[in-house]
DNA sequence: GCTACTACCTTGCGATGCAAGGTACCTTGT
DNA sequence: ACAAGGTACCTTGCATCGCAAGGTAGTAGC
């Protein structure tokens, strides 16, 4: 089938918008991947996978929005933490305004109004 | 640069959004492909080119999501009208459940309140 | 016939979500 | 000791899709 799924419609939805809950979610304190997929597998519409998690992890390092500590944990392999920079809130913010004007749109096209 | 650009950043916004932007705009009555265009490019954040725009068209017509007729124009070159089949209504309003519910994903991660 | 506008469409690239697969640490049970 | 299972990291290859750029053609006015 050419149509579209339910998952890859919702696939398609995150694009652009995961990074940014990643970037949310660090805001609130440290996290590390393996904990990042199971807090965005608790939101509806949010899950997703390590295979998404741990690039997205390293882009944003390299661009500078994140830094990484090694920590050891009580029970199973070290793990890595990530948290922002001030160059991460910055763009957290930035998201954050364009996210609102976006839904407005999106809305307004929807909705049907005039 | 590597760090995502504003422009870059709504692009990404924008995929699995804008097909049903088209969808919703078709609802409202029959359209051609460039009077889409410009009327996207009025919504502020929805702006976007020639080349979404027919490949987008295309496959939704694959899909049977929409049908075509051509018809001659007053002045310039006949234009492929486009309007909505059942099957495209359907693709409409389950996208809508979708959207509405992302919508409020995103925004409890976003807001992080608790 | 030249220019400009309208309108259609295609090609090639870049970004990125994801399934699948791989490595390694740690604990528990036998 | 060893196997099994859970935790945690990461990579490879594929598919999707937005877009810049470029191409074709009808119509109108000079």
């Amino acid at each position: 089938m050419s149509v579209t799924t339910d998952a890859q419609l919702l696939a398609q939805l995150r694009r652009g918008v995961i990074e940014h809950c990643v970037l949310a979610l660090l805001e609130r304190g440290p996290r590390y991947g393996f904990d990042l997929v199971r807090e965005l597998a608790a939101v509806e519409g949010l899950g997703t996978s390590e295979g998404t998690i741990y690039p997205l992890l390293s882009r944003l390092r390299k661009d500078g929005l994140l830094e990484t500590s090694w920590q050891p944990s009580d029970q199973g392999p070290p793990r890595r933490y990530y948290e922002l920079t001030a160059q991460g809130r910055t763009a957290l913010e930035v998201f954050h305004r364009h996210w609102r004007s976006f839904r407005a749109a999106v809305d307004e096209v929807l909705e049907g109004d005039k």
